[in-house]
DNA sequence: GCTGCACAGTTGAAGCATCAAGTGTAGGGT
DNA sequence: ACCCTACACTTGATGCTTCAACTGTGCAGC
């Protein structure tokens, strides 16, 4: 790892990497002890509480949370056990499954956001300062891009057009 | 998670925890296919590798790779069977173990290595451009002096005083 | 030199993610 | 009308991570 990198790439890239270790565990943990969700679920969850109607597809569902439709198929079996979710099939659509937030899983979102997002910027928005919020939003932008160069950018629906809903 | 974070806040935050679920993925993809290896698994190798002796006290290593004890302990079970890693006792200190990368655990990583940097500088390092490089290690810096304030700062030994070893 | 506590590490069980294979629906071609 | 491919999921097995409990060593106090 440190012949193909110069020093000042290496380094940030072993501070990049030690976030990525860190941070995900440091935020599950919060939520863990405080909700007994996943980070995961959780963004499910909060996903699914601000669409009109508290429904969506699963695909689309897998796309505004970055992840495939099989690790979301089972997180949803969990938190359909829990009732926070329910599936329902797609009126004239027989091979799209709706995925819809029940009161109870909304009352459980309400429960949980401010914490996490207490956290969450403890972690990372005071941490970086005010001023580099910006910077910030620009690298991962960058590196998304490299990551997902054709879709799933529903995950970060700004700096181009309206969002048009469903 | 709407209503605590303003609009710059809330969208700098979704990317960067979109990027935190696909870039491991990303980079578990590329040593997977190539090498058979996790990326943790790949960094265990990767610090032996480059420490005088290619030997260290586990604690240490964990240290090193941002995880916890009982992570370590359980790669290095794998990465033992695989003969890329042998743990053998420490002279004069009872209670320590020595992780320790063998001939054909530096093998590995020498024929790892290579593609591995390539999909950081493809995925990261070029993904964010030159210009910006010092930006990702001033944010990232400033992200893990909150995750950990205390110590593992050996992860990224620079910018403050001499590494004084174990 | 014994006791008690803290450190270093290991282990086993339980949960979550990933992968490969399977079900059933849409829709296009003939 | 029929097949055939592609899509939208689901399911089960496997492997890695985490958590809690355990073993054994060093060390401070008495």
């Amino acid at each position: 790892m440190a012949e193909w990198l110069n020093a000042e790439e290496q380094h940030a890239w072993r501070r990049t990497a030690a976030v990525m270790t860190l941070l995900p565990a440091a935020l599950d943990a919060q939520l863990q002890r405080d909700a007994g969700l996943t980070q995961f679920s959780y963004l499910v969850l909060a996903m699914l509480s601000e669409t009109e109607g508290r429904v969506m597809p699963m695909s689309e569902l897998a796309s505004t949370v970055s992840s495939s439709l099989s690790r979301l198929s089972h997180v949803v079996s969990r938190l359909e056990q829990q009732g926070w979710v329910s599936r329902e099939p797609c009126a004239g659509n027989g091979r799209v499954t709706m995925a819809r937030l029940t009161d109870a899983g909304w009352e459980k979102v309400v429960a949980t956001a401010p914490g996490h997002a207490a956290e969450v910027r403890r972690l990372v928005i005071d941490a970086v300062g005010p001023c580099r919020v910006a910077d910030l939003d620009a690298i991962t932008g960058a590196i998304l891009r490299r990551l997902d160069p054709a879709a799933r950018m529903r995950a970060n629906p700004m700096a181009s057009e309206g969002a048009s809903g469903s």
